[in-house]
DNA sequence: CGCGTTTGACCTGCGC
DNA sequence: GCGCAGGTCAAACGCG
């Protein structure tokens, strides 16, 4: 990307981040593990992996020429990250329902290493709503390799 | 004007 | 106990 960053600005001293479930304000000031393990209830970086809802590792074959070329669902999906894996030459993008307010279900896909010409996509949580016709996964499934 | 995408930083969990 | 890798968020920009 020559093009430089026309969408970075250099990043405000108090860039940000920190647990905003809990304390958008405070932070910074050293009060890290502090705010945290003290409000672990509601706070969802402390609720990650390994506790992760519903898992559903599929594999579906591209349908476009980029890697982000996701198939189409019956929902929408709003990119929210996209990550360098160890060991994966491509990146994985995750993504989040924009489908339903408050929807968890989330996916992550990523460029089966073995099978170029495939994409794992894995669906964390479950949809809240009903705005779709059908399942995703039941969907899916039809078009789908089962992943082993 | 709203939604989606991009990107760097932050935070936690796990392995060594 | 420390370091690494993975996962998530938020602000800005671009396009429809």
């Amino acid at each position: 990307m020559p093009s430089f960053s026309s969408r970075k600005p250099p990043l405000p001293s108090s860039h940000r981040k920190r647990c905003r479930t809990d304390r958008p304000s405070v932070s910074l000031q050293g009060s890290r593990s502090e705010s945290h393990s003290d409000s672990r209830s509601g706070c969802h970086c402390c609720k990650r992996r390994k506790i992760a809802l519903k898992r559903e590792i599929k594999r579906v074959p591209i349908t476009g020429s980029k890697v982000t070329s996701v198939p189409a669902d019956d929902y929408s999906w709003k990119k929210y990250g996209e990550k360098r894996i160890a060991g994966s030459p491509y990146p994985r993008v995750y993504y989040k329902c924009s489908t339903g307010k408050g929807c968890p279900a989330r996916k992550s896909v990523e460029l089966a290493i073995d099978d170029l010409k495939m994409l794992i996509v894995t669906y964390d949580g479950e949809h809240l709503h009903r705005d779709a016709p059908t399942p995703v996964l039941a969907g899916l499934t039809s078009l789908v390799v089962q992943s082993k």
